[in-house]
DNA sequence: TTTATAACCTGAACGC
DNA sequence: TGCGTTCAGGTTATAA
């Protein structure tokens, strides 16, 4: 579910009512996520503030004055603000209480997401294993045409495993890699270092248009995508290749094939996509 | 060091 | 109706 315009849309919905609050207590229905949740913070958390609700890539870093709490949504994850009198469903594994009678729940099916925590102790959050690696963010001025060009020098993967690589950059997940390299032309079986320095450039442009014209519109519904306030994404209606096998293409009516690469489906248009190996 | 593959897990959709 | 198969938005650990 969650590209990083889903996580930004999350973050956005629940900073209203969870920033500058009081955890009033942590509770754990299942640890049992991608990493074993830490249990202890049963009992660090109650009394915290929420200092602040920040983004890196696709993980969400809740702030506090002993450490950060990280949390990754994984595949099917869903972090939602409810009145904490609210039913409690199948697959709400985490709870943040708050003490203005809001409830920040994780509700995750497939288990791939995560709630980690960083104390204050072991040093700043960007130092965290998971997040010390992690390329610029895409619609930073740190990512351009010029950096995509440099780190794809010597690399023999396919450009689009190499965008997908949050090594490289953040965020640019399935949907929106595909949407990219349709909008920049470029096939995505070609090896990474055959592109030339001005297709780098339209293919980084276009992964910041996409991704912000995705969470301008407040990510994208694909099956079960609500933002935390229980809104629907908009942004389906303008992908132009991803899970269009088969369809016109929306500039040359070819049909859209579908072939997966590296284990993801990945769709695109035979004609407007030339392949370069 | 780079690239490919397996793994984590549930549920929906589909074919028989 | 029910059972088996396939596929899904992500990312890491491990193998090659």
């Amino acid at each position: 579910m969650p590209e990083l315009p889903e996580v930004e849309t999350t973050r956005k919905g629940i900073t209203p009512k969870a920033n500058k609050q009081v955890i009033e207590s942590f509770i754990v229905r299942n640890s049992n996520l991608r990493w074993p949740i830490n249990l202890e913070l049963q009992q660090i958390l109650p009394g915290l503030v929420i200092e602040s609700i920040q983004r890196r890539g696709k993980y969400l870093l809740l702030k506090t004055e002993l450490g950060t709490l990280l949390i990754h949504l994984g595949m099917s994850g869903n972090l939602r603000v409810l009145p904490k009198e609210t039913e409690v469903q199948k697959h709400d594994h985490v709870d943040i209480s708050l003490e203005n009678g809001y409830v920040i729940r994780l509700n995750d099916p497939r288990r791939f997401g995560s709630v980690l925590w960083h104390s204050a102790e072991q040093g700043d959050v960007s130092q965290h294993k998971l997040l010390s690696k992690l390329g610029p963010e895409p619609l930073s001025e740190a990512f351009n045409g010029n950096y995509l060009y440099e780190k794809s020098r010597n690399r023999k993967i396919a450009i689009k495993s190499f965008i997908m690589n949050s090594h490289i950059v953040v965020g640019a997940g399935n949907i929106y890699a595909n949407e990219s390299l349709f909008m920049s032309k470029i096939h995505p079986q070609t090896i990474a270092s055959k592109l030339t320095k001005k297709q780098c450039q339209l293919l980084a442009d276009n992964i910041k248009t996409v991704l912000a014209a995705a969470i301008e519109q407040g990510g994208t519904t694909l099956k079960d995508f609500l933002s935390p306030d229980g809104k629907p994404g908009y942004f389906v209606q303008k992908l132009n290749v991803y899970d269009q096998a088969g369809k016109p293409c929306p500039v040359c009516k070819t049909e859209i094939e579908k072939i997966i690469l590296n284990q993801r489906a990945c769709y695109f248009c035979p004609k407007c996509q030339t392949r370069k190996l």
